[in-house]
RNA sequence: GUGGGAGUAGCUCAGUUGGUUAGAGCACCAGAUUGUGGCUCUGGGGGUCGUGGGUUCAAGUCCCAUCUUCCACCCCA
């Protein structure tokens, strides 16, 4: 083979492109009934963009990062995921000026050099939104709601939604400070992994899992006791507002996440007996990220639904997909004398807004039959010196097999008795 | 970055302790007398056995390396 494609990327093929191309239908219709508008960034940045937006120590920047040089020497990346990038063009245009929130959604495939698994690719695809300029706990709720929404709109089975609260600025430090005491006490039984974790950001060994290490941090200082008032409020709202809405949650004290912006409201959606990955989608409230690229205080909040993982549950759970839409009409030269009007019948009927098709190989009739019922038409139109004799078209209908003959301006009006049936 | 399984036709796989021109099913193409698909029958095309080295008179088969893939860890979507 002269070439394969690079290691973690896929073909997406026509049988598998149908199903992308309904489950983006989906994301976008359900943004669109929530408010949200699309918004298209580029597919790479500045590199200090991701740097300070997602954090330097973060696994995503320190490992994942697909970097280069452009002919100018710019340092760019791959777009890790979409937050950053969102924000970034955000300020940089006019909506930080425009009415406020500013809800947008993006749709498109994200880089990161990982070692490819099952739900894991180098490109991938997500789907998210992002609210800016509002702290009011019914934004988390609708940005939640609007992520389960989306499983069950998709017929998806046995996922849960995973709640947690991290803090703000305020009470964070605080919920640091706890846990590194708590864990300083015990830090030579921890994995180490999580002795280092103990230096940069002890939240994270709370979803270490190693045994020995959760079960240590069974009595570590939780999140919660460690919030203040207003982040205790905060949460409190976004819980009552969702019992409003009758969407079930856990609350989920190890939740954390990976990326460092993530303030108070966090959470995850993930679905059991699956895979190792069995996240499909995530996010959380990060107040202070448009602030720390630059921009005012703006407090803000989004989700990311990961697609091949979402796909891929699907395909598990045989979650039924709408059929393709067949080809209308497939049009049947019977003898060469007829070539020119079949090409002027498939152009005719494809005016007419069929769908249509014909043989381009010069083969037989029956080959052309053939061929014809692989490409799953319904109809076939047949065409010979018998038929243009007459001006008649031999229209057959490939399910039931009936045939007849009629005038080529009745084909629309022929077929469009099966479609509306 | 770490660990384990796997790479033979487009797909799923067989290939005996190394031994002539590497097979099957499905798929593809054509035919089964006059202008008709799905079933059946017949025939055909298609493989540098992932790639590169090595051992041997001889390698799909044994050894090494490398790439890819699958699964898991780290982490995340």
């Amino acid at each position: 083979m002269l070439t394969t494609r690079p290691r973690g990327t896929n073909d997406v093929l026509p049988e598998e492109a149908f199903r992308w191309q309904y489950v983006e239908g989906v994301f976008r219709r359900l943004c669109q009934d929530y408010g949200f508008a699309e918004i298209r960034t580029p597919i790479f940045e500045h590199t200090e963009l991701f740097e300070r937006g997602v954090g330097e120590i973060t696994d995503i920047v320190a490992k994942e990062m697909y970097n280069f040089f452009d002919r100018s020497n710019r340092k760019l990346t791959l777009r890790p995921e979409g937050t950053a990038a969102v924000v970034r063009a955000y300020l940089e245009s006019g909506l930080k000026s425009g009415p406020h929130p500013v809800k947008l959604y993006y749709l498109g495939p994200m880089f990161r050099y990982d070692r490819p698994q099952a739900g894991r690719y180098r490109q991938f695809h997500q789907g998210g939104v992002e609210v800016f300029g509002t702290d009011d706990p019914e934004a988390d709720t609708e940005v939640i709601a609007l992520a389960v929404d989306f499983y069950r709109r998709l017929g998806l089975q046995n996922f849960e939604l995973h709640l947690n609260s991290i803090g703000c600025k305020v009470c964070r430090p605080v919920l640091k400070e706890n846990l590194s005491s708590f864990f300083k006490i015990r830090q030579k039984e921890l994995c180490p992994n999580c002795q280092e974790r103990l230096e940069y950001n002890p939240l994270r060994i709370l979803d270490c899992k190693e045994p020995k290490d959760q079960e240590i941090a069974k009595g570590a200082p939780d999140s919660l006791s460690c919030l203040c008032p207003s982040c205790i409020a905060h949460f409190e709202a976004v819980l009552g507002y969702l019992e409003v809405l009758k969407i079930p949650y856990l609350i989920d004290k190890q939740l954390v996440r990976g990326l460092d912006y993530y303030t108070r409201t966090t959470f995850e959606i993930m679905v059991a007996d699956t895979w190792a990955q069995s996240s499909v989608g995530g996010g959380g409230r990060y107040d202070d990220l448009v602030a720390a690229l630059g921009g005012p205080p703006t407090p803000s909040i989004g989700f990311a639904v990961g697609l091949e993982r979402v796909l891929l549950t699907m395909n598990k759970q045989n979650t039924p997909f709408p059929a393709p839409k067949n080809l209308d009409v497939f049009i049947v030269e019977a003898d060469k004398e007829a070539s020119r009007a079949a090409l002027e019948l498939l152009f005719f009927v494809r005016a007419q807004g069929l769908s249509a098709d014909k043989d381009f190989l010069g083969r037989s009739l029956k080959a052309q039959m053939k061929y014809a019922a692989k490409k799953k038409a319904r109809f076939v139109a047949i065409l010979g010196k018998e038929e243009i004799n007459r001006q008649v078209v031999s229209l057959k209908d490939l399910a039931s097999g009936e045939q007849k003959e009629i005038f080529p301006a009745e084909i629309k009006e022929e077929i469009g008795k099966y479609k509306k049936a």
